[in-house]
DNA sequence: TGCATCTTTTTTGTCCGACAATCCGACATA
DNA sequence: TATGTCGGATTGTCGGACAAAAAAGATGCA
């Protein structure tokens, strides 16, 4: 009845939040370049026209979004972009919030992983290869130690993603990445798959060195795949929550 | 001279920061549950012995980062879970800061999207396939409506990826989703693509509704590829930055 | 001039107190 | 049951204050 008439709710915005607006849009624009630094909290507020305890809490807004922040013990206030980690841990708890579960992940690594092989195969540097190829040897060396192996494997697969040069990609798995800790931790500390992760990063580095990306796609692939297993073997059950990722 | 010892530079952390961390531990460790609603500021100002305008400051980042909000118009603070809408916001706006290229957004959507169709395959509900029967029928009457066919192409893709039933697959893609947006419309306003797009989302339903996986993964290849080669052909720049993404 | 040290001015972090708006629940009334 | 009224509780915003620390300026010296 009363459908009749289509009633927009009213509702005001509170001013910390349209103050914190009006500042982001004039970063996102270019207005203040990134990098430079931001008036003085009071010199905003006459700007603004509002308190200082209001710009402070606008700031406060900007601040969590990582797009402006303070040199360590310093007093002005930079225009900045979000950082990877920094993203990348909001989204982390994000996930671990809504109890995302294994399979999903794995779902999803499956996907971005060999993508990222893909990419590392064409764009590596020297550099990359380097450390990759310090990775595999410290890997060798720890193939015993559980613990390291386990730092060891994540480093490995972020430096992969480092070398793909694909900042969208890194930025999508590495949330992922780092909630499979948990679980790579429970898988290498009941099976002894070191030696299997070890062929396996060899033979990825080597195809990156050759260039030969088909083969880096593939044992990528092939390598997730056998983590999964690892997981399955290790009595894991994929449809938990992947959750505790407090570092 | 005083180099002789190693000064770990002291460094105090403002309020602010450790009374929002303090509140943040209490909530991810589940002491106060998902839904509950927090006490009032002055409440937990007394609580944390800290004045009112530092624990709303401590707020604004737990706010902003979407683990506590209030309902619109309303007082209390309830604890909640971050929206996807809310992560993807960041994300996208990380991405326009670093000016990330049609290029990487591309190789990434590549490996999603496929990925998605995938498990869409497998988990997608009546009501899913209804919602993408609905999209197709209105694509088709909207074929010549640049405009629609553009919102009518990412309402697909959501709806895919809400049919895959794979939240980290969801929030992995969104973001770069949304960053498509100015490409597709600069394809759509100046290639005749709604055919070709019509019949490639056609398929892939057609695969989802015969649970057909490498039919759908295959089709969603194709589309992405076509999105590509739709982009050279309107003569943009894969390795330009791909921004001006404001809503 | 360039550099190191001292001084002054800003600026931030934190506190206190205040007040209008308004939400919320209780209560009374028709 | 639905509506009108009232009072307490809370939020948003303001103003002012102050210590500590950083930034900027001034000074002296090589």
């Amino acid at each position: 009845m009363s459908d009749k008439y289509a009633w927009a709710p009213i509702r005001t915005e509170p001013a910390y939040r349209v103050a914190a607006q009006a500042l982001r849009t004039r970063i996102v624009t270019g207005e203040i370049a990134v990098g430079s630094v931001l008036p003085s909290e009071t010199a905003m507020a006459e700007m603004l026209e509002v308190n200082r305890s209001t710009i402070r809490e606008a700031i406060r807004l900007l601040e969590e979004n990582g797009i402006v922040a303070r040199k360590p013990g310093g007093k002005k206030l930079f225009v900045t972009i979000p950082t990877r980690a920094d993203l990348s841990e909001r989204m982390t708890t994000a996930m671990v919030l809504q109890e995302i579960t294994l399979e999903e992940l794995w779902a999803t690594m499956i996907a971005l992983e060999p993508a990222a092989a893909a990419a590392a195969a064409g764009n590596a540097t020297d550099a990359h290869i380097t450390a990759l190829e310090a990775n595999l040897k410290a890997t060798e060396a720890n193939i015993d130690n559980k613990e390291s192996l386990l730092e060891l494997d994540l480093e490995f697969h972020e430096l992969i993603a480092d070398a793909c040069g694909n900042r969208a990609l890194q930025l999508s798995r590495e949330p992922i990445g780092s909630l499979f800790y948990p679980a790579f931790d429970a898988v290498f500390s009941r099976l002894n798959a070191g030696e299997r992760l070890l062929v396996a990063h060899t033979r990825i580095v080597d195809a990156l060195k050759a260039r030969d990306r088909e083969t880096a796609v593939e044992w990528m692939r092939k390598h997730i795949v056998d983590f999964r297993r690892g997981v399955e073997l290790a009595n894991l059950d994929m449809s938990r929550p992947a959750k505790g990722a407090s570092h």
